[in-house]
DNA sequence: CCCGATATTGGATACGTTTTCATGCATCTC
DNA sequence: GAGATGCATGAAAACGTATCCAATATCGGG
């Protein structure tokens, strides 16, 4: 019952060495053949486990890995995370997982709650600005942000799909099949996909016809109403991401609005699901779970050589949302 | 740079207390209001926040969270995750998640490694059989199943959903619709469903009828083409969880069945995309979340009075996939 | 005014590990 | 053969905290 946990003095009496040489054994440090041997059976035997409360004490940091995401409930960040547990996984070492809601004070308080538990590396995918992240290079702590970039911080590496061609190829691809109106309807944190948009479309683009949600479903839903109301002339819409997209697909039966007939859908994010859906969604997928496996590695890989960040491929990948526009102009 | 961690200590010092003082401040314990008033400011003054790893190792007890589940991908499990991370957070507490992957071996592989960090409390959605948990009851940790019951565990509390009744409803809707040959498309660690199928189909069971996937997707679709293919004779399906339900329409669109005329499907637990698909799907829900935060309630009251497990209410919410069947037999 | 009870306080200890350092021993070099 | 070199080893010192315990200050009652 109050059976006291075998610690390596345990095993150093057993085996008749003295804990270094425990220690060491165990941590591979140099040790004798036989007296290695004869340690490894005698923990064997005792079925000992280090206990990681007193190392990480010793050594002042806890080893885990910290990941901060928005919502775990998002299948894309949900790959992101199988990715990071993954790459944890094969190194042993413990994920402490929080969930900021896209909340900066929410993402501040996790910030502050790892931390607070020695935790010397962090995965974000950051929601508030760059301050936020002060205190985590303060205390030293190796930090990658993943699949977003903050603003005003180049200071910490990213990994994060290539949204320039993404954005770039899905607006072509548009344009090229005679669309002239095209929504952006976007989520929390897409400054950058923002402004590669506007770049993309050059002349074409329409303010109003970019509205971005909060991170919530409710909200998304009701930003592409409000934009297919207030804009029934426009043709083709690019949303950022699942949930948006999901919300377009939404919103769009609700009014009536056929897709493709009356208009041209393309979401960020390839999910199971876009293929179920009638028709089935063009995306522009993106590599979630590498994303996150990736940022593992850099984070675990320390502080060796900081590289600048990494870039990750996109694809397009045409279903059946998106029609011609302009030649046929929908007659009837 | 080099700039050492501010400690209890340091505190102290500035405060002109001994340590035990301003652990007691810190800890809620007993103090006189001025001491108090004059530790905290100083606290404040110097940005301290107590180290969790010096904490730990005192109390030998990291004070985590774990959690163990099959898929974080898994929109369902990425719910119950979301409940879990939401009461974890209003306790503060540190959760770390671990991904078995539904395979016996892993799972007793990250129960080692939460032993090791020194968590106190786990929670999981088991996969192997009761075996594995032997080390988490023997070091005293408490633990709590969410989702699945595990063979021959009854010693450890569950939160579930009423399967029973969830089973019983799909089973009672489909027969009142007149079909007979009634199929159940399970995944790992559905005994429970599995049994409770047979029970509520009484005499019309067909054994042939009930086929189980492992968790991964490849499976999911080859036991639903297997089984819509050998057994052309059915006329409805159980699918067992979201990503058997997908699997089924895939399979089904991709014979040529369609769905309800020439298949009826109802799928365990209701997603956002069920009301997407068309037609949208006819489903039981399953409140996730409540799963999530439940069992982390339970896990963080302790083993204050152990109760035998929560039942939380399914629904059967009706949409589109489901047709009668019988009084028209489906003419040409 | 003194004694016992109570509240507050700080010193010391222990938690389990890693790492430094000194020691002993064997081997190598000139 | 003597000194130098290398290696294996164990004692001891942290790491930052919570808690036991004794000591001191405060208070009330007789």
């Amino acid at each position: 019952m109050n059976m006291r946990r075998t610690t390596i003095k345990d095993v150093a009496g057993a085996a008749g060495v003295g804990v270094a040489t425990v220690s060491r054994v165990l941590s591979g440090g140099s040790a004798s053949p036989e007296t290695r041997e004869r340690v490894l059976t005698v923990a064997a035997q005792l079925d000992y486990r280090p206990s990681a409360l007193g190392r990480n004490l010793r050594q002042r940091r806890s080893g885990g890995i910290g990941l901060l995401l928005p919502d775990i409930t998002d299948t894309f960040y949900g790959r992101v995370a199988d990715g990071v547990l993954a790459c944890a996984r094969s190194a042993g070492e413990p994920v402490i997982v929080g969930a900021t809601g896209d909340d900066p004070e929410r993402e501040a308080e996790l910030i502050g709650m790892l931390l607070e538990q020695g935790v010397d590396r962090v995965i974000a995918i950051p929601s508030g600005d760059g301050d936020s992240w002060a205190p985590t290079l303060r205390a030293g702590v190796i930090t990658v942000f993943a699949h977003r970039l903050s603003a005003g911080r180049d200071d910490i590496p990213a990994v994060v799909a290539d949204d320039r061609a993404g954005v770039g190829t899905a607006v072509d691809y548009l344009t090229g099949l005679g669309h002239r109106r095209i929504a952006y309807l976007g989520g929390p944190g897409q400054a950058q996909r923002l402004s590669v948009f506007r770049q993309a479309l050059g002349p074409l683009v329409d303010e109003e016809l970019i509205v971005v949600a909060r991170g919530s479903r409710d909200s998304a839903y009701a930003a592409a109403a409000g934009l297919f109301q207030h804009r029934p002339d426009l043709t083709a819409v690019l949303a950022g991401g699942n949930l948006l997209g999901e919300a377009a697909v939404l919103a769009a039966r609700e009014l009536d609005l056929r897709i493709p007939r009356d208009l041209s859908l393309i979401m960020f994010d390839d999910v199971p699901w876009a293929e179920l859906c009638s028709p089935p969604l063009t995306v522009i997928a993106q590599p979630a779970r590498d994303i996150g496996y990736r940022a593992a590695e850099l984070v675990l890989r320390g502080g060796a050589r900081r590289p600048r960040g990494v870039l990750l491929p996109t694809e397009l990948i045409v279903r059946g949302s998106c029609a011609a526009r302009g030649t046929s102009r929908s007659p009837r």
